[in-house]
DNA sequence: CGCCGCACTGAACAACTGTTTAATGTGTTG
DNA sequence: CAACACATTAAACAGTTGTTCAGTGCGGCG
């Protein structure tokens, strides 16, 4: 978080505070270094704020408005567009992509705004291509939209592992590009060559309770990862 | 992270620290506070583990070997089997969970190495499953093993958003129930009704560059939100 | 000018941090 | 029994933390 080299004091503050908490964590980042960040005094922070916990409501509403709630140019478009967006100014958004993955994954009544939001421009971008006829009939609406905000967060959460396990480093184009097809792909044709899985798990949903009978070993469908099944 | 009451006071220790981590992250975490919970003095702690780092890390191994290589019945299974395993014992799972998931967003070796451990599970399933004809081929293994692990770890990490957001509390069984078939049909089926999107974006990366000219507007591929299209 | 408000500061504060030290007990081994 | 090893502790240490306090200087307004 660079500020513009005119911005206002406590702008200044507050984007070093969202550089500093992206990067080491709330409790790991201290006023002091904040503060030396901003080039002013700690005292002065907690004149401004009141307090780090007032800091961090200040930072998380901040975070929260320029990703989901500005110019709504992001909030139509969901996680992926969040992250073409990041990587167009990567310098600017990075910190507010580290930040928000702390965020999410934080417990705090803000995390679960910033969810909420996200999942609102999620089902309102579905909702359209359903409209459109783009969509498959989905038999849970609301477990559709929440896992599909769930699978845009994952690449920006462990964004790290993605970009390490995939031999590149950070978030780059050429990453993106060569994650495009195959996932749209995936999107678009599913996994599986047919339905043995899912008539399985179909029917062993039936049956009334779980997995009981020892160790379960023989069950249907062995081991379907990634759909969670039984 | 409750011991066994005749446990080892070193077990015992590590069983603490890995709750306290878990529950406020390895900063806020302190050793007193660990040292209460395990029902010792903090400068036992350090005896034992030689300093705070080193209690981590004895932690973080502890963690990945009972996750991932301990029995081999989660090694195999990948991130839903995991999901599955921990909803069956819940109390002694959840810490387990919490702690990987701080520990997966973490930035250390450990991280690193738990990750390519996951991968590696989710790979030789996959590659099973190639093998038995199940699996649509796939144009890039290795990224659709990475999105595979990518996508079974998101309802881990968001575990809290995942249940609030449909209205449970906690992973209880009866969601992991609702989420199997949607799920399941869409690692079978995809999301998507036809090929729209994926032909229009196979066209648009046989271009050269990017997304140049002004304010790229008129895409062919408005907003394939999922598949992060170019 | 004189006064007020306010951005801003360094210094001090008490509370807490991880770690060290010296000591105490307790059990095993010679 | 003596000697050693080791688990365990309370107390103290130096450093850092968020926060408070008393002040300084500067700009606008009467």
């Amino acid at each position: 978080m660079r500020s513009a080299p005119d911005a206002s004091t406590r702008d200044r503050i507050r984007d070093s505070a969202i550089a500093a908490f992206a990067e080491r964590g709330f409790d790991a980042a201290s006023l002091r270094d904040i503060a030396q960040r901003a080039g002013v005094s700690a005292a002065l922070i907690v004149h401004h704020f009141g307090s780090k916990e007032g800091l961090r409501d200040e930072c998380d509403a901040y975070v929260v408005q320029t990703l989901v709630t500005d110019k709504g140019h992001l909030a139509g478009g969901g996680a992926s567009a969040m992250m073409r967006e990041a990587l167009a100014d990567r310098q600017r958004y990075e910190p507010l992509l580290d930040y928000m993955s702390r965020m999410l994954t934080s417990d705090t009544a803000s995390a679960d705004a910033l969810f909420d939001a996200l999942a609102a421009a999620t089902r309102a971008l579905l909702e359209q291509q359903v409209a459109a006829g783009m969509l498959r009939p989905q038999s849970d609406m609301d477990v559709t939209v929440t896992a599909v905000t769930l699978y845009g967060l994952a690449p920006v959460l462990l964004r790290r592992q993605l970009a390490r396990s995939l031999g590149e480093d950070g978030l780059t184009e050429t990453l993106l590009r060569r994650l495009t097809l195959p996932l749209l792909e995936f999107y678009t044709h599913g996994l599986y060559a047919d339905d043995r899985l899912l008539t399985a798990a179909h029917d062993a949903l039936e049956r009334p309770i779980g997995p009981p009978s020892g160790k379960g070993e023989n069950d249907p469908h062995q081991d379907p990862d990634p759909p969670l099944a039984d």
